[in-house]
DNA sequence: TTCATTTCTTAACTTAAGTGAAGAACCTGT
DNA sequence: ACAGGTTCTTCACTTAAGTTAAGAAATGAA
């Protein structure tokens, strides 16, 4: 399982078996079973996640209706906002999957990155490459419809359509899950 | 106008009287006019913005039809997506109104950097916390209408709905112009 | 397996956004 | 001030999403 994490540090640094050893030694493996709350509304964390098998969701509650935002799988890196902006967080975290993940906290990163120059180099070219990419996803967002969104979604990421429910997939997309089955009703027709 | 950019950096980090004339000497500043493009779709560019006075946005041309993704204004910084991942460019960027910007490309942030570990340490904090706002954005974005992105926009960033035409508000909020005009007059009824 | 709960679909109706077209209002440069 | 262009609004019509409600299908626990 660590093997997962070397593997995706790899592609931005070079670790020495001392570091590796040293990365081992905090700790930061959890295994969490499908429906666990690893973040509530209103509790303050330090905590960083990442992914190495499963998935969780962000979501928000919302008049009583939870509201996806973002699923995070395999190889993918979370830090909530609330633990930049050290304030209360906004929203929920849970497993859609009994998952793997690995679990940092900003004091330990701050300990990991005066030892390891390297490992801080990686965590902000990762923010940079983030950025990024969350930038492009939020612009293909903005400039599509529910319906093309959904048709890029199933080219992008397959897998959630089959791993996640309708009704979450209904916020990720920013629609309710009625127009959701709608949606998916008048694709099919079409083909 | 360098007070400007020197005020930005220190809410971050001290710089000496040295650091300021090494930045100043890179000679970063630019006066571009109202209606200059910054970047056109399909180049390729290693230049991110800081927008001192004034407004540049960015922009996709989708079936010959403008859709504009995002606003910088006042101390916002852009480091476009083709910049980080070295491929052409998706999108155009261009000035809303005459602005004053500083200009530096990946090359330069390298050079400073290494002479500069501080300025590197102020650049992981910042593209970690704009990855955080951005997410916070995005989420909003997803989990509310056009009418809640208005309300939301006049709450937030008054000034765009000023300085900007409408029918580039309106992609910026995810519908077509005859739809944010209704919109508005929907709301002025309303009240 | 069965029962209860959760999730998904369908339908009828309402509301709002997309579309196409026309004209009004507003710049901007000469 | 004027002409030409750009931007904004309005209208009628179409399409799709929101809402409410009901029931079917799937899932999970006892």
């Amino acid at each position: 399982m660590q093997d997962l994490l070397f593997d995706f540090i790899s592609k931005y640094i070079s670790l020495t078996d001392d570091e590796k050893n040293a990365i081992l030694s905090l700790d930061i493996f959890r295994s969490v079973k499908k429906g666990t709350i690893l973040l509530k509304e209103g509790q303050k964390s330090k905590d960083s996640y990442f992914v190495l098998q499963g998935c969780i969701r962000t979501y928000y509650v919302v008049d009583s209706e939870e509201k996806t935002t973002a699923f995070y799988t395999e190889m993918d890196a979370l830090t909530p906002p609330c633990v930049i902006s050290k304030t209360p967080s906004e929203y929920y975290i849970s497993c859609v999957e009994d998952t793997i993940l690995t679990v940092s906290n900003s004091d330990m990163e701050v300990e990991v990155n005066s030892k390891f120059p390297k490992f801080d180099a990686m965590c902000k070219i990762l923010s940079e490459e983030l950025l990024a990419k969350q930038r492009i996803d939020f612009d293909a967002f903005k400039t599509s419809s529910p319906e093309q969104r959904y048709m890029n979604l199933i080219e992008k990421r397959p897998d959630l359509i089959q791993r996640v429910p309708q009704y979450q997939l209904a916020s990720y997309l920013g629609i309710k899950p009625e127009s959701l089955s709608r949606l998916r009703a008048r694709i099919t027709q079409k083909k």
